[in-house]
DNA sequence: AAGGTTGTTGACCGACCGGTAAACTATGGG
DNA sequence: CCCATAGTTTACCGGTCGGTCAACAACCTT
């Protein structure tokens, strides 16, 4: 097996850094090949279309992310400082994208899906096993948080989906108007949505 | 001053409606055109630019609803009341979307705000802006539903955004699975982040 | 009826799009 | 050493993109 290559990797990370800061459709191949210092021979050698490529660059992506969030969600952890931990990464996360590119950037899948989850059922269908994967983490923290009489959420998934609601429209609204303090008081405010402070004072 | 024509306001409808069932970047201005039933030559006698007419066809699209809206929120009407209509309209109004044409399309200005805002200033501006008037709206209902001990939101202005998050990040997530069920209980959701039921019970 | 304005039409443009093909080069295993 | 395999390079393709233009048709005003 002669002669391996890392431009595999380095065209998804061209393709997510670049779908991130503007969009799916108006990324085009070449620009892809050019900031990944390849050639679009090389490109659909690696690749059978643009599409194949956003979905593997996804799945890619949340790779590279899980490790984090396996360490942020760790079940050693109180289950609401987990969330606590979540959103303040978030929050830190955008930040520094604000910095280095002068854009809030918001949520990559949630974006990529509103864009063209509709158009491109591969993309779509990648787009939801990975915003499903995020969800979970949120669910388990919610589950084990109303275990611990921390908060009352007797059906833990629909609370769940109303926060990851709550946090994929602050991102969304944070990249309208870029400006990172949408996403300041995520902790605070998703806190809140979860009752937790009322629990607290009335406890 | 000779000859009135409505090509315009055709090649206005026609655009908002595909851009809302696809998004802007993969509608194209012949596409536009041919569901208009009105010739390249004649796009280009109204709007400068593909651009340009999105930002008019966004400013006609709001005007549109704005009644609805003047009437849902009116303060005649008892201020979570409002809010329950309003959500309950957007609800309706998903469903026979989705009737029509099979899909979810969630909030038209909030898929074009992050898929070009960061782009097209001109669009970005106009999302920014008709996404701040209907804002307004959640914000004046807050604070009515404040004064009148209904629940308590001492800051008006950060609650609404709370909740613009929670419902734009519902619409989105409608969008993204296709599924309006997650839009079913928008009224109830948003009351409980509003800490309506709890105020209720404790009074 | 004339003339200026408003709107319509169809042919056309260069740029760029996603994608292809084939020749070429490097490299590790036998 | 040599050859199969993996990866690279270059040139190229048809189609579509947003946008232009000039000739033409309808209409209101005077």
């Amino acid at each position: 097996m002669p002669r391996q290559s890392d431009a595999e990797e380095r065209l998804m990370n061209a393709a997510m850094d670049l779908i991130w800061e503007s969009n799916y459709g108006s990324t085009s191949v070449d620009a892809i090949c050019e900031k990944a210092g390849a050639k679009k021979g090389s490109f659909y050698h690696f690749f059978e279309s643009k599409s194949e490529l956003a979905v593997k660059a996804l799945e890619a992506d949340w790779q590279r992310k899980k490790a984090r969030m396996d360490e942020i969600f760790s079940a050693s952890v109180p289950p609401l400082d987990r969330l606590r931990k979540y959103f303040d990464h978030v929050y830190a996360g955008q930040t520094k994208a604000h910095g280095e590119c002068g854009a809030v950037l918001g949520c990559p899948y949630c974006s990529i899906g509103c864009e063209i989850g509709t158009r491109d059922r591969a993309i779509g269908e990648q787009v939801r096993k990975i915003l499903d994967r995020n969800a979970k983490y949120f669910e388990s923290a919610i589950r084990d948080a109303h275990a611990q009489g921390l908060i009352s959420a007797p059906d833990a998934k629909a609370k769940a989906q109303m926060l990851v609601a709550f946090f994929q429209g602050s991102l969304a609204q944070a990249r309208i108007e870029n400006d990172v303090r949408r996403l300041r008081d995520l902790a605070k405010g998703a806190l809140e949505l979860l009752g937790a402070e009322r629990q607290r004072a009335t406890k």
